[in-house]
DNA sequence: ATTTTGACTTAAG
DNA sequence: GCTTAAGCCAAAA
């Protein structure tokens, strides 16, 4: 039997990333940097925009959920880009400051 | 192994 | 408030 390595089980900062992206609950919003603080690297912020750009899976990487420090919607390998975005988080519950996200309301844990 | 790039952050003008 | 510059880390070429 051919070892085929469990995908849960790889050691990397991205699988940190992947897992802690999983744990943002749906109405709430995660900045990078609050994602590389929990990975262990707080200065990561940008390490963990590169791992949700592999993005492997949008239903079980729900990376729509991570916005910048300051709530500002980044980027967006899927749909119409930050528009699509939004309109997602929007939909979940996320409160809006303009074009940005009210993480004093909708920010995760706090 | 070295270089390049990127969905970041903070500071300064 | 927006733009530019520099600093940071990790994955991909």
């Amino acid at each position: 039997m051919v070892k085929e390595y469990d995908s849960s089980m790889t050691s990397s900062f991205t699988e940190t990333v992947y897992s802690l992206t999983r744990q943002i609950p749906k109405g709430k919003v995660a900045t990078y940097a609050q994602l590389a603080r929990l990975a262990g690297n707080a200065k990561a912020a940008r390490a963990v925009g590169s791992a949700m750009r592999t993005n492997p899976d949008i239903p079980k990487t729900p990376c729509h959920r991570v916005v910048a420090s300051d709530g500002a919607l980044t980027g967006y390998s899927a749909g119409y880009g930050v528009k699509t975005k939004r309109e997602m988080l929007l939909a979940e519950g996320v409160s809006f400051k303009g074009t940005k996200v009210d993480l004093p309301v909708s920010g995760w844990k706090k």
